[in-house]
DNA sequence: AGGCTAGTGACAGTGACTGACAATTGACAA
DNA sequence: TTGTCAATTGTCAGTCACTGTCACTAGCCT
């Protein structure tokens, strides 16, 4: 468990200093990320009461969900940061880019980027591990494809509105998207099967996959494989 | 509420005449069904009780904890009817077809002929209803997307294994589902929010959404729009 | 008829979560 | 510095989903 450096007198820069009370939530919410997820990668996530978590951080039952409205919400806490690293990342790219090749850089670039934005919460490690975590307790796998879908929809909006088009009217966007996110949950199974628990493997398993998604679309596969 | 007519000599030909106390049990988990859905579609799935439940039916509550491992799993008891009838329709497709293609003319196949399974537990329409429930309350659509998860690892295998590939190794048929089953899943989202609430319906979009793959997959959407 | 056992009910207990109210403690003005 | 206000937190009691246990009832089978 580390411990954060309180600066005496000198403040860093940035973010508008913050007031005590602020602060000081920020440190429970923090504490009750890690602690949470800790507990949850060691002995399951079920095997874990939420007693457990606000006795080894000392605050009140009633604390806790006043910061997360359920015990599956702490589980996703960081996970959540990741979706909108994403979504900022997409925001971003440039408009001549087709939609699919603009989802496709965002994840790449975001898998690039989320390793500092985790790690200002907790060890990447530990956030991979509880994304293992996630997808094998039944539970969470559940709320985590609940949560992607809730993104998808958003992202198709952006999609849509990037080519002009009204999402409700032109089911491309949503299409598109479902299909994209669909390879990426695919993708998120088989790292979490395979044996290269990195963020690097996470990403060149994307890029993979994703060349896949034309190749899994033609009309047989039977045939010479191209690429993989 | 419908009553079953019980027949008193005359037995029907098909399924091996049970006994009574396969019958009795029959009797109470297709009661607990009924009386869950239509409580849940009348009141909500939150706002629904699972003493509510039993008391209606008049069993305890330790009753009802044995038919259905949570008070979840109820609300899904005849999606799962449905889904089954989709993966059985698969497995019969002529192997002639490609892997798109037989999954779509299996969920077309399967829109006509669920109506009679369906029926045999709950009037069609309750079912619809319930199916729009399920969509609209998180904790049930988190539950029903895992299901779905569940379900498209098994179609995959089973494509994999009509086109002699093997799933661990080719990503394609786990790809080629993903992108399906989100199409799906758009299109059951879709079909929540208009005004058409019949299998006929469900049906029809089906097959116009399915139609956009192809398209919604193009490097631009700028252009000519093709079909819906 | 009578023993066997699957299925059920009653009961007690756990854990997630909520509402209400009291106690504490930063923030900020006098 | 101090007193007031408002935000946070803790305590407590209660609801609801769910589980283990054990006694009991009722089909089933010889």
């Amino acid at each position: 468990m580390r411990t954060k450096e309180a600066p005496l007198t000198v403040r860093a820069p940035g973010p508008p200093a913050l007031g005590l009370r602020e602060r000081k939530k920020q440190r429970t919410r923090d504490a009750l990320i890690r602690v949470a997820l800790e507990l949850f990668t060691e002995q399951g996530y079920e095997r874990t009461t939420v007693d457990e978590i606000v006795d080894a951080v000392e605050v009140s039952q009633r604390t806790f969900f006043r910061y997360f409205s359920s015990k599956e919400e702490v589980a996703f806490a960081v996970q959540r940061m990741v979706e909108e690293e994403f979504v900022r990342s997409l925001a971003l790219r440039p408009p001549e880019e087709g939609p699919l090749d603009a989802m496709r850089n965002a994840v790449l670039g975001s898998w690039d980027s989320v390793g500092e934005v985790i790690d200002r919460i907790v060890p990447v490690d530990l956030y991979l591990r509880t994304f293992l975590m996630i997808e094998s307790t039944p539970a969470l796998l559940a709320v985590h494809l609940r949560l992607s879908s809730e993104m998808e929809e958003g992202v198709a909006r952006l999609l849509a509105e990037r080519e002009g088009l009204d999402v409700d009217a032109d089911p491309r966007p949503r299409i598109a998207v479902a299909a994209f996110c669909g390879v990426m949950r695919v993708t998120g199974q088989i790292w979490g099967k395979g044996t290269d628990p990195t963020l690097e493997g996470i990403r060149n398993l994307t890029e993979r996959y994703l060349d896949q998604l034309g190749p899994a679309l033609a009309p047989h596969w039977r045939g010479p494989r191209t690429g993989v």
